[in-house]
DNA sequence: TTCGACGTTCTACGAACATCGAACAAAGGA
DNA sequence: TCCTTTGTTCGATGTTCGTAGAACGTCGAA
């Protein structure tokens, strides 16, 4: 299915095992990096040198752990951080997390496409 | 060899990607709260339900990973948190996961244990 | 209804991991 | 020297993970 009632955790449900094993991965770490300024993208506007059905893993594994929020719009997906939820669970541990991903680089072969980029 | 030059890696060596994989098993969680008040321990102290071999395997882990520290003084070994090591790297990261790991109870499988306990 | 775009699920595979038991190595004491 | 203690390493096992290709379901347009 392209559309599917995809499974948020709620917040009391998020677990920090869960959320560290998710942001473990270079991959899904880059997509936190790209969502991190709070705007929503689509799939479409994800570049990553995954296949498509390893980009659905690697959203479907940030969705479960609780760290990003899918909403669907026609055929479209888009995806969102789920940044307040996160700072209410685990005070200050995005911020951390994307700093110290920014300083070293972590998930640099995740890019953005603009509309006919 | 009972008593290994054990391989500790440097600050600036350390990876995020490690860390926080090395952080996302709840055993290691476990250790890391325990060593989380500053004291070192012996590895004698530490009661945690898996097998000597796993033990070791875990400590290697957040060894390997830049966590922890370990030191030898005879047959014996002590572990301590690169609290500060960690604190430059990744400002506030540890006391996110610590407190997230509290309130979760995450870790909570491991105990200690005074001499003679 | 037919077609194309989009995302999910199935299946498969190699790599990595957590776990254990057993064998091994080093330091200290009897 | 022999034995005990302590921690490492090896071999084996079952699980999970990251990855990809193929098939499927859904939506919107023609």
């Amino acid at each position: 299915m392209a559309v599917k009632a995809a499974a948020h955790p709620d917040v009391e449900e998020i677990s920090l095992p869960d959320v560290l094993s998710a942001l473990s991965d270079p991959v899904r770490v880059g997509l936190v990096r790209l969502l991190s300024d709070g705007r929503e993208r689509g799939w479409g506007e994800l570049r990553v040198p995954v296949a498509k059905s390893t980009l659905s893993h690697h959203l479907r594994v940030l969705r479960a752990a609780g760290i990003t929020r899918t909403r669907q719009e026609g055929t479209r997906c888009y995806v969102a951080l789920r940044d307040a939820d996160l700072e209410v669970r685990y005070p200050g541990l995005l911020r951390a997390v994307l700093s110290g991903a920014v300083a070293e680089g972590v998930g640099e072969q995740v890019h953005e496409v603009r509309d006919g980029g």
